[in-house]
RNA sequence: GCACCGGUGGCGAAGUGGCUAACGCGCUGGUCUGCAAAACCAGUAUUCAUGGGUUCAAAUCCCAUUCGGUGCUCCA
């Protein structure tokens, strides 16, 4: 059992994680805006959190984790408005298909979901009990702002020193009658046309911040072990969020910060404008697989900005490809009875230094080459014939706990495709989707089958013309064939 | 503009003061194969953006320049 070191924001310094208030480590991770289908970037962090609570299971500590939906917000009232459906309607289909890119990208749910629609009353106890205090005022219009003055410790999280910033300054137009410049909004007063609710506050509806300080409270308590999110939500939204939480509760919130570096997409910043803005589903669509996505994205630690780019995409499906095989390799009998001492020894360093890896500050990046070590001292052992029974079964238990975390092993990718093809095609976007991953999965698993038979036969009559035929023609379809001792295996590629 | 983070082989990317600079992909040659594929072996950065400095010793520390990113404003 390993500690596990992580870098805490709030201390600058990479610390111990453990769980202070029980068993189980008592975590919150900002969840989705569901206003547009998931970008890569917003999956890079999810990502990593799925390693985190992967292996923080894996070294016995069972986790309590929680993730908000952001069912209400401008863009969503923006879009709704401009599509002319209740908000409802709007999200309710963007959640269904970030549940459907969880399930693609193989990311593990929290043990709870909350929508902010769904806690408006915890929100409102939360802002009364501030208002109480007088660190919640009323504006004329009746929204309701946090008073930053009353919360020294404002800043700590994100280092910002605020003492430059003059009271009152008056710097957004809109917002007019705020106090101070800082001062961030708690509740926002309806205004015609829009979504709102009635309640003792005034009718409108809840500013961002205040949902994550409510629902956290709520599912885990005011003394959170760890929360999680993508590096920018750093400044305001965290910073709001302990200013709201530690003023209510009058203790700290959260004792452990983590948070996300942002990617890069060809080297540049991903944007809209840029052109280099990627959907899984665009990915998906372009042929690429989600097990490939996966691996890819979690492969460079969190804390460093990555470069995601399709070269390193198809290298991630390489890779994915290279473990796969060996692991079929390993399940297959035939191995001598035995234990061959050095590849025991090898499997035990691989073991080791996988744990050491992800216990560091999840370096996903060491731990993967723990694991590649292994394949190939394991590969170089079977292919000269002193790799032992014994051996194989360690090794498959080495490789099922690396799997409990990169958790690419199992093949689910054909059936991903395939079902984001189908929604391209109810969306009318399939003229998106590659024509040759079209082509691929036109085929069935037994058409297949009944081709690789009859080239099989071929070969046993020395038609080879034929059987080359066969394989060349499978291979235009993106179906690999692979001849072995043990049998002839495909793939698609 | 101010603050912070980073620039490592063809590509992605570890390593942050001291053994031959991990690992993956790619490429070249070899083994195996009817031919391939898979797998293995060998080769592929005397060097870590550039220039200076500190040190017995630097990719790792300091300064400058340059490029990329982030925050200061909605954003994973």
């Amino acid at each position: 059992m390993a500690t596990i070191e992580l870098f805490n924001t709030l201390g600058g310094k990479t610390e111990p994680l453990t769980p202070v208030g029980g068993p189980a480590l008592r975590m919150y991770c900002c969840g989705p805006t569901v206003y547009d289908y998931g970008h890569i970037g917003n999956f890079r962090t999810f990502l990593h959190v799925d390693v985190l609570r992967r292996f923080v299971r894996q070294q016995g500590i069972p986790v309590n984790h929680v993730m908000n939906i952001t069912d209400v917000d401008d863009k969503i009232i923006r879009n709704a408005a401009a599509a002319g459906v209740p908000i409802a309607q709007y999200t309710a289909r963007y959640e269904r298909a970030f549940f459907e890119d969880l399930d693609a990208l193989n990311i593990e749910h929290p043990e709870h979901f909350s929508r902010a629609t769904g806690c408006i009353p915890e929100m409102v106890t939360l802002i009364e009990k501030l208002a109480a205090k007088d660190i919640a005022y009323k504006t004329e219009d009746g929204s309701w702002y946090f008073r930053i003055a009353r919360f020294p410790e404002y800043g700590k999280l994100s280092k910002k020193d605020f003492d430059g910033i003059e009271d009152g300054a008056r710097v957004d137009v809109d917002e007019y009658e705020k106090d101070a410049a800082r001062d961030f909004a708690l509740w926002k007063a309806v205004k015609p046309g829009e979504q709102s609710w009635d309640t003792p506050l005034g009718t409108g509806r809840p500013g961002w911040h205040i949902e994550c300080s409510a629902m956290a409270t709520k599912l885990l308590g005011d003394d959170i072990d760890l929360h999680a999110g993508g590096e920018d939500l750093m400044f305001p939204h965290h910073e709001n969020e302990i200013a709201q939480s530690e003023s209510a509760s009058g203790n700290p919130f959260v004792r452990h910060w983590m948070h996300v570096r942002f990617l890069l997409v060809e080297g540049r910043k991903m944007s809209k404008s840029e052109g280099n803005f990627y959907t899984l589903r665009d990915l998906l669509l372009k042929g690429y697989r989600a097990s490939a996505i996966r691996f890819l994205l979690i492969s460079v630690p969190y804390r460093n900005q990555m470069n995601f780019t399709f070269d390193s995409l198809t290298e991630s499906t390489n890779a994915v490809d290279r473990l796969r095989t060996f692991h079929q390799r390993m399940l297959k009998d035939g191995f001598a009875e035995g234990l061959n001492a050095d590849i025991a020894a090898a499997t035990a360093k691989a073991e080791q230094d996988y744990t050491a890896a992800l216990a560091n500050d999840l370096n996903t990046a060491e731990a993967r080459a723990a694991i590649f070590d292994l394949v190939r001292a394991a590969n170089s052992a079977a292919d000269a014939g002193s790799l032992r029974a014994e051996n194989a079964t360690q090794i498959l238990r080495v490789l099922a706990l690396f799997d409990g975390v990169f958790a690419v092993l199992e093949d689910r990718d054909a059936a991903i495709t395939r079902a984001a093809l189908a929604w391209a095609e109810v969306e009318g976007r399939i003229d998106e989707a590659a024509p040759e991953l079209v082509a691929t999965l036109s085929f069935s698993d037994a058409d297949i089958d009944a081709l690789v038979a009859e080239r099989t036969q071929a070969k046993k009559t020395r038609n080879f013309a034929r059987a080359d035929a066969i394989r060349n023609d499978l291979l235009a379809k993106g179906i690999l064939i692979e001849d072995s001792k043990d049998g002839v295996r495909w793939k698609r590629k």
